[in-house]
DNA sequence: GTACTATTATCAAAATTTGGGAAAAACAAG
DNA sequence: CTTGTTTTTCCCAAATTTTGATAATAGTAC
């Protein structure tokens, strides 16, 4: 639909490549002329987003990029206060812990501390899911702003106008309760608790997330429910104290 | 002289930035049109670069800048593997211990771990210094393509063939030796020293360095070169194995 | 409602991209 | 040094896009 901004293609293909990529290979991958690959290449080069590796070798991932990675690490500022938190309450729950993400209409775990019991799940670190279905989601987008919420409705729940007024109904009582649940949304017999994290000036920054196998839950659940937020309030006090 | 590349500005400007940045700071940093920013902010929302975080907060890094990010942690599996045996070389040392990678024609530093002693050095991690100077640099550029060691001396030593010449034989001396040492050479009074770190396949993928006020080597020099050389040898090695 | 800011739409001139193919440069091997 | 092969730059006119001032619209707070 819009111009075909395809240097942004090009610089996707490089900076998300397992390893260099040639100039051939790049107008393959993202089926443009060679011409116009190399054209593209040396505008992203000029402005430091990829790198010429050399003859032989090819372009890789630039300086501009490494900014960019160091500055998503304010992620891991968040990390590094939430990681002896997500050990404390993995360890008392011996489950798997996890920290999300909301990032347009889909959730990401940012790190994710295995249990050593068994989890066949979804998520784990670096993978996605989208924002509509399991405790993680539900726990960020009810902290949304209403436009997200809308988007995710939209795309995600087609418009359908009852699971819409579901939806909003769960959410406002995630708000309410500050924290979400669920059981088989995202994996089947996995059950899930997740509370938001916050920094100064009440902007969401992620959540915690205890993700456990149906079976293990029984008469634990309110003791689980009750650490995963302690977890996460944790976190938010440690990031207002900074 | 090339065409203007300007959404490759506003993707830098908004990936890079500490907050989300509304349209209209957007248009200021990149110093264009309020009309411009947003077309441009549209194009890369679609193309998932960055994201909106709603009215009021602003424009983000989005999913796509998290995967550049997640790759750039290739460097971050190196670091992984690396962690080990920087700390095992600053303990061992009682001194700083830097893992350096290269890019373009700078060094960055990754990782640095910092010695308990005083150490005034231009290094730190994230910080990136002209590929042309210093031990970390000269053991990077030692192990790069011809191509880039042109571009050094062309851009970073304005081509004078003197310098030139005695750069590159003092680069082959580097890779006859497997190591580099400097002193004084970007931080006055500081000493170096830096080997290289390979991947299977003889790819470079950074170097190690330990620095130290030239005051403190006294007769450690070769103990401390010996153990940089160990340190890097055995990362290469856990790479290797993997 | 009004005042305000944020966002999208419009449109014709101006600038840039496009891509096929030629030419040149870089490199390896004989 | 010469040849063969691959990589990279150059060229240029047609086609497409970008550009940005301004106007229209949407959303929010009072």
């Amino acid at each position: 639909m819009s111009g075909a901004e395809r240097v942004l293609d090009v610089l996707a293909t490089v900076a998300t490549a397992k390893e260099p990529l040639s100039a051939k290979r790049v107008s393959e991958l993202a089926g443009i002329p060679l011409s116009s690959a190399y054209r593209h290449l040396t505008s992203l080069k000029e402005s430091g987003f990829i790198v010429d590796l050399g003859r032989d070798i090819g372009y890789g991932p630039g300086p501009v990029c490494m900014r960019i990675a160091q500055n998503f690490d304010r992620t891991s500022h968040v990390l590094a206060l939430a990681l002896p938190e997500m050990q404390r309450l993995s360890l008392r729950t011996q489950e798997s812990v996890g920290l999300m993400k909301a990032l347009g209409t889909d959730v990401y775990c940012v790190e994710m501390i295995e249990s050593p019991l068994s989890l066949r799940c979804s998520y784990s670190k670096g993978r996605s899911q989208p924002l509509s279905r399991g405790a993680s989601a539900k726990a960020l987008l009810a902290f949304l702003p209403q436009s997200v919420q809308d988007e995710v409705c939209d795309r995600l729940l087609g418009g359908n106008p009852d699971e819409r007024s579901a939806l909003l109904r769960e959410l406002k009582a995630i708000r309410a309760n500050g924290y979400a649940e669920s059981e088989g949304e995202v994996d089947l017999g996995v059950w899930g608790a997740s509370a938001p994290i916050f920094s100064p000036g009440e902007r969401l920054e992620g959540s915690i997330s205890l993700m456990i196998p149906s079976t293990r839950v029984g008469n634990r659940r309110d003791e689980l429910v009750q650490q995963t937020i302690e977890a996460a309030k944790a976190i938010s006090l440690r990031l207002h104290q900074v």
